[in-house]
RNA sequence: GGGUGCUUAGCUCAGCUGGUAGAGCAUCGCCUUUACACGGCGAAUGUCGUGGGUUCGAGCCCCUCAGCACCCACCA
């Protein structure tokens, strides 16, 4: 079947992806012989789409993958969906809200049900995206973190901590979110800076008259006050110490101790401790002795620990109340503006309380070491580099992992509670109640814990619980291919919250590090810089730039869900401005040129759908180099039977040679995670040096050659072709696979697919210096006439006469290819060019005279220019040679670099001069 | 408060261990030349943020300042 004329990513991009999938050929390999290269997949929430960001790191994971796979690697792209615990319970929830229900309403084991039956629903979404994409997972090991493998580990790494000592149960101050109303690790918290106040509040001595003034940001707390602290070196209070102040609103005698982490000289230099809310509190109760009294219940409302007059109120409105008694009272002293950092839950929004309460927590310190110990030897790599000292400063500050979470979607805690409240870890009730029974205790299968574990925990073992552990035998057989993965490839955003545990993790469990690397992939950003976001409406659905999408269709898409009608305009607007007519069909091989392109080590990539068109035109460019090449050589002899009579031109010498040239590009800048590299070597060799200069030596090849080195020239042709697809199949492996169907047979190849087929190497032996010589000197001579032509305003499709002197002689045997190329009528080469008024450029390679009609006045303006330029040129090397200092001091090759240039640059200016002369 | 990164052509970015600045897009000419107008050919464009230092030589190394972005942190 012939080519379409053109490029059409929509008539070829469906059919490839079942077909390599029903072949299997993204499984994993297991063969001994064969060296490794594995991945794990970052998994994405398993209820949510595709975005850009996705779409970026999988490029670049299936470049990886693909690649490798060609080079003969057993290759697992592991992937999976994660069950994002807090998430999708939320979604879930508001789904429920809609239609009138609640999660409270249905019951734990109704609402889970309804959680499942969500996953069910909208589970493959993500991963039908990624097929779209191209990403060459090999499904067959697909996981979600809470299927039965998965939940197994989990709980047998919870259970095995737990015996080591290193999870436990404790009484903590931790983040409270009181929307979602459970506990959440100091990762989930955000701090902003908001505007607030600082009051001053009067607290009176007990004994005597006067009191103390302390400042504070949340005034509601002082019902939980339990001392007032000062510094122990600050001579003002030094009297007041170890006596006490009344509490107002409460009436209660509370002391002042004196404290070292009191700032002096802020405020004045007395501040409130409220051990139960306040983490800096906390530590000055503990060691002081204090008493801790918690102050709010579970919604944030005042509870019965404070005075009756506040109880059931909620902690904004107890705050005016408090304000309010003790303005009453004479006892607030003033109220400034103060910016404050608010901690904010990450996924509610809600402002945290800190809140004492009993959970389950990993301790941390051991592991960290061993994680930082591994990066320092080098066990395991960041990509860029600086994002080693991120990682070491988290876990050389880490803190315990609060890993309990009071919500219903999620892993259960494998506890189960004694009648007198002390818990017991098992992988099953029985196995606890063993325990709990050789302790003398008794426990009962209802009373299990109800927290679940955060999602991050269960991610966090992905790296051996996707290879079988804990099932020792499959572990020990998949292990030995594939742990440590290659490399991670992942946002810098989740080092903390998944690469870092990871990392802890598998060492603790499989005595080994995670990753032999980790690359950090940049944020990706609109065209201008702008963080993507739904609000502003400068989201990219990648899909909507694979398949397009109506001006309409995008606007409605862009503003729905958006709560503000504000939000809802900027998008409106934004839409209209950058997409009047839409977004135009690109297809996943460009979109997936444009991620590796701007794939540099930086951390943040714009992404801009103008490269995405020039990289779809990139795409119609091979497309159509394709179609003269099959129109050259279908139902031709290409010599690819041994001994053909087939005579190698320079120009195909060169090609192959430029080929090695690029080959070795790629596989060098893969190897340094250098997409952006790889992605430009491609498009060079094909556009620049394929496409624009080989296309057009093989066309006068093929028209005024003998029949020996047409053969040659066509079998170069469908050679160099087809190795160039297989180079490039990593990045667009649609189009490469369309067309390697076709020219693979050609070119003497079989092989079912492309992704199947070897990954060209480069042969030292093929790379032909002289030959690329030869052409580099070709192309200089074209490029001149070119450029005169231009100069001159001779019309591109005229052919002129060119005279040729003092170029090498090698020059004779591409003067068909000149001809063609430059579109010269006659051309002459000789010892000397002709005294006549005609333009001259001259060049290394030659110097070039085209027998044009010219306003003589214009030619000696433009050629004194020329001169001119040179005689700067040749007084900077000039002043570089006098200079004693340069010519002892620099290495030999630069000052015989500039030599030479200021030779050759001495010699084109006398040849310029002549031309001036013979102008008269 | 601590830390990191960035500042190069109108825009977005490359620039290897220091040797006289590059790409894509945009701009401006001229072209329906038989693979491609998703094309061809040509042109123009930069005191490489500021000030200093090291060096024969600095976009690249060192210091100063300025601006931008981000991360971490319990200052009431």
């Amino acid at each position: 079947m012939e080519l379409a004329k053109s490029f059409d990513p929509h008539a070829i991009e469906p059919r490839w992806y079942p077909f390599w999938e029903s072949r299997g050929y993204f499984k994993a390999g297991f063969d001994p012989a064969k060296q490794s290269f594995s991945i794990q997949l970052p998994p994405p929430n398993v209820t949510g789409t595709l975005h850009m960001g996705h779409a970026y790191q999988q490029t670049l994971m299936d470049v990886l993958t693909r690649y490798h796979r060609m080079k003969g690697y057993n290759v697992l792209w592991q992937p999976g969906t994660d069950h994002a615990g807090i998430a999708t319970q939320m979604v879930v929830e508001r789904q429920l809200e809609a239609k009138g229900e609640s999660r409270r309403a249905l019951g734990r084991e109704e609402f889970v049900k309804r959680v499942w039956a969500w996953k069910e629903e909208s589970g493959s979404t993500i991963t039908r995206q990624m097929r779209r994409l191209g990403s060459s997972c090999d499904w067959s090991r697909e996981y979600f973190t809470m299927d039965e493998p998965r939940s197994r580990a989990v709980t047998e790494v919870f259970v095995r901590l737990f015996e080591a000592g290193l999870i436990y149960r404790g009484k903590r101050l931790i983040h409270w979110d009181p929307v979602l109303q459970t506990a959440v690790s100091d990762l989930e918290v955000e701090s902003r800076e908001e505007n607030g106040s600082l009051w001053q509040l009067r607290y009176p001595l007990a004994e005597g008259t006067g009191h103390l003034v302390v400042a504070t940001t949340r005034p509601e707390t002082m019902l939980g006050d339990t001392a007032v602290a000062v510094h122990p070196e600050d001579d003002r209070y030094a009297a007041f110490v170890g006596k006490q102040v009344r509490l107002p609103l409460s009436d209660r005698l509370i002391p002042i101790v004196a404290d070292a982490y009191v700032d002096r000289e802020f405020g004045t230099g007395v501040v409130k401790i409220t051990p139960g809310h306040d983490f800096n509190d906390y530590q000055v109760g503990v060691r002081h002795g204090l008493p801790m009294p918690c102050i709010f219940t579970l919604d944030a409302k005042v509870n019965e620990n404070a005075p009756a007059k506040y109880q059931g109120l909620d902690r904004f409105a107890a705050r005016k109340a408090v304000l309010a008694d003790l303005e009453a009272a004479g006892l607030l002293e003033s109220t400034k503006p103060h910016k404050l950092m608010q901690p904010r839950s990450q996924r509610s929004d809600a402002v945290v309380e800190p809140m004492l309460s009993d959970q389950w927590f990993v301790c941390m310190v051991g592991m960290a070491k061993a994680g930082l110990d591994v990066v320092a030897k080098g066990g395991t790599q960041f990509v860029p580099e600086e994002w080693t000292k991120v990682y070491n400063q988290w876990l050389a500050n880490i803190q315990d992992w609060c890993i309990s979470r009071q919500l219903w979607w999620g892993h259960q805690i494998p506890a189960w509670y004694a009648d007198d409240g002390t818990p017991f870890v098992g992988r099953d009730f029985e196995e606890a109640r063993r325990h709990a029974t050789a302790a003398g205790k008794a426990i009962r299968d209802e009373r299990r814990d109800p927290d679940v574990l955060d999602t991050w925990f269960s991610s966090a073992f992905v790296p051996f619980s996707t290879l079988g552990w804990p099932d020792e035998a499959q572990f020990e057989r998949e292990r030995r291919f594939y742990l440590p993965s290659t490399v991670m490839i992942t946002g810098f955003d989740i080092i903390f919250f998944w690469v870092a545990r990871m990392i802890m993790t598998t060492l603790q469990f499989a005595g080994e590090t995670a990753f032999r690397d980790v690359y950090i992939n940049a944020i990706v950003r609109d065209a201008e810089g702008n963080k993507m976001s739904k609000s502003k409406g400068n989201t990219i659905d990648p899909l909507d730039v694979i398949d397009g999408i109506g001006f309409e269709a995008l606007l409605d898409k862009s503003t729905q869900g958006l709560m503000l009608a504000s939000h809802k305009e900027t998008a409106a607007k934004r839409i209209k401005r950058e997409f009047p007519a839409g977004i135009e069909a690109y297809g996943a091989d460009a979109l997936r040129f444009t991620f590796a392109s701007l794939s540099t080590l930086g951390r943040t990539l714009n992404f801009d759908l103008k490269r995405c068109e020039g990289y779809r035109s990139f795409c119609n460019k091979l497309w159509n180099a394709t179609r003269f090449v099959l129109m050259n050589c279908e139902g031709k002899d290409v010599g690819l039977e041994a001994g053909a009579n087939a005579t190698m031109s320079v120009a195909d010498r060169w090609i192959v040679s430029r080929l090695q040239r690029a080959e070795t590009a790629v596989i060098g800048a893969l190897a340094e995670y250098r997409f952006d590299v790889a992605a430009r070597a491609v498009y060079e060799f094909v556009w620049d040096e394929y496409c624009d200069w080989y296309l057009e030596l093989a066309k006068s090849q093929l028209a005024a050659g003998d029949e020996a080195s047409q053969r040659a020239t066509r079998r170069t042709l469908i050679r160099v072709l087809e190795a160039t697809l297989r180079l490039a199949h990593p990045i667009i492996p649609f189009i490469t696979e369309e067309l390697w169907q076709k020219v693979a047979p050609l070119a003497g190849k079989s092989g079912d697919s492309i992704m199947v087929a070897p990954y060209p190497q480069p042969e030292e032996a093929k790379v032909d210096v002289a030959a690329e010589a030869e052409i580099a000197g070709v192309k200089e001579i074209v490029n001149a006439a070119r450029n005169l032509r231009s100069t001159m305003g001779v019309a591109p499709a005229a052919r002129v006469p060119m005279y040729l002197a003092d170029c090498p002689g090698y020059m004779a045997a591409h003067a068909e290819a000149i001809k063609a190329i430059a579109r010269i009528s006659e051309l002459h080469v000789a010892e000397e060019l002709p005294a006549r008024d005609a333009p001259v450029t001259v060049t290394p390679a030659g110097r070039v005279m085209l027998h044009v009609e010219i306003d003589r006045a214009a030619e000696k303006a433009r050629l004194e220019k020329l001169a001119a330029r040179l005689e700067a040129e040749i007084a900077n090397a000039k002043g570089k040679l006098s200079n004693p200092t340069f010519v002892d001091k620099a290495p030999a090759a630069v000052v015989e670099q500039e030599k030479k240039r200021l030779a050759d640059k001495e010699s084109e200016l006398a040849q310029i001069r002549a031309q001036i002369a013979k102008l008269g």
